[in-house]
DNA sequence: CAGTGGTCTAGACCACCGG
DNA sequence: CGGTGGTCTAGACCACTGT
């Protein structure tokens, strides 16, 4: 028997639904290929609306989990690679996703004033104001290897910063603008390119100067569109693979 | 006076509304961080339900134009890098947006007996069928030069196959795919990494052995979710970056 | 408080697919 | 033809934001 929606649940009902449909593809309840109960027959088994069946499923499909075929039916998607895929993610989360523990060295943390680069994907106006931009350089370590070195930029709120006891306590920025800002990242754009090492990028991350990294430069976005962080992660290509979902 | 909905176009009104909201945000009626007009006011102008008005924005979020924020409206996103990011995307269609005119040159098509990988990655059975797979490698050129080395593999529907005349003529493997077997590419998962080039990639990209390049390794399903492609893709390090837009 | 987006209902007609 | 998903309507109530 199929759980159950609760129309007094904190949840909404489509949110609910997905949920239950979510965990019986889990589960094996479905697998690759089944068609899922037609959409006038979920409306009698849950007892809500079309609308809400269908805002469920449009969910399922945007996270790859259910295909539609008109006329035919709505059908599970074959899962392949792990999922949370092309998902905007800091270096602590994307470590835990692949299995690692995260780690980091800071290396440097302090104000500067910006170069022209940094300032346009800052978006900060090319003014001959003294913008001070905290900048912070980390050694990033996965299962306690280098991965990479990270250099981030950040335009703070006001007289407000952040120190370096505070980042080495709580580990991750992300968490610091979360809860102390009240800024969420919510989008970002992000290109990667190859490069090789300089000596010193070279002797920190424990290669030889010349091999080839993967450069990754990324402009994030908070909930109300401003940027929050420019950051350049420099991989070692030995160690570092890029995953993406793309979807048309 | 803004555009009408046409109830009698083909287009869905959703579709027709969506569109003219991106024309007014295209030529700079509405600007980065305007409000559009709340959705009840919309429901006024265009003469179609609520509903109808939440689709249209719902897609133009989803396509990184709009953002909402409950409680206070609905905003024009600032547009940052160019459009079509994360797409999935051909080399051609690839090159045309980065405006460099594409370009190839066949340098193998034929059948070969697939390897351990990418007999996986086609998600063919392990047996000892001489399953036969369909090979075929390009030079990739942007304006003329070489960007990057392609090789592709396909099993296509029974005794049916793609000419090298065929190739040729037509230049694009997905219009191929489209017009002549159906299979639409709706989705794939890619890893990227980087790599050294060995002597015959060196000289056929036209750089140094040991140059730096970008390698691509792409899985390619069909609106049935089914495997149509799996790509791997040599950049050269010096001409090519990945452009990537991430949500969360 | 009024105005916004977020959720939800109970209908309706259409376009597409299969037998 | 009946069943599927795709689109659409005209309502309703809720949660959140600003003043």
């Amino acid at each position: 028997m199929p759980e159950l929606i609760d129309p007094n649940d904190f949840l909404p009902r489509y949110y609910q639904l997905a949920n239950i449909l979510r965990e019986q593809i889990a589960n094996g309840k479905l697998e690759a290929h089944d068609p899922i109960p037609s959409e006038r027959q979920l409306e009698e088994i849950y007892s809500v609306s079309r609308t809400t069946i269908r805002q469920a499923i449009d969910l399922l499909v945007r996270q790859g989990f259910l295909f539609r075929e008109h006329g035919r039916g709505t059908f599970v998607s074959p899962q392949k690679l792990q999922k949370g895929i092309s998902e905007l993610t800091s270096f602590t989360e994307d470590m835990k996703q692949r299995g690692l523990v995260p780690g980091q060295k800071i290396l440097e943390i302090g104000y500067i004033q910006p170069s022209e680069k940094v300032r346009q994907h800052l978006e900060l106006a090319a003014s001959l104001e003294t913008d001070q931009v905290l900048r912070i350089e980390r050694l990033r370590l996965g299962d306690g290897v280098p991965m990479g070195l990270q250099t981030s930029f950040y335009t703070l709120p006001d007289g407000q910063t952040i120190t370096r006891e505070e980042l080495e306590e709580v580990g991750s920025i992300y968490r610091i603008l979360q809860e102390k800002f009240h800024l969420i990242p919510t989008e970002a754009d992000e290109t990667l390119e190859v490069t090789l090492a300089t000596p010193r990028e070279a002797s920190l991350l424990q290669i030889e100067a010349g091999s080839p990294l993967l450069l990754s430069e990324r402009t994030t976005y908070s909930q109300y569109r401003r940027v929050i962080e420019f950051v350049k992660i420099l991989y070692r290509g030995d160690r570092y693979r890029y995953i993406a979902k793309l979807t048309r």
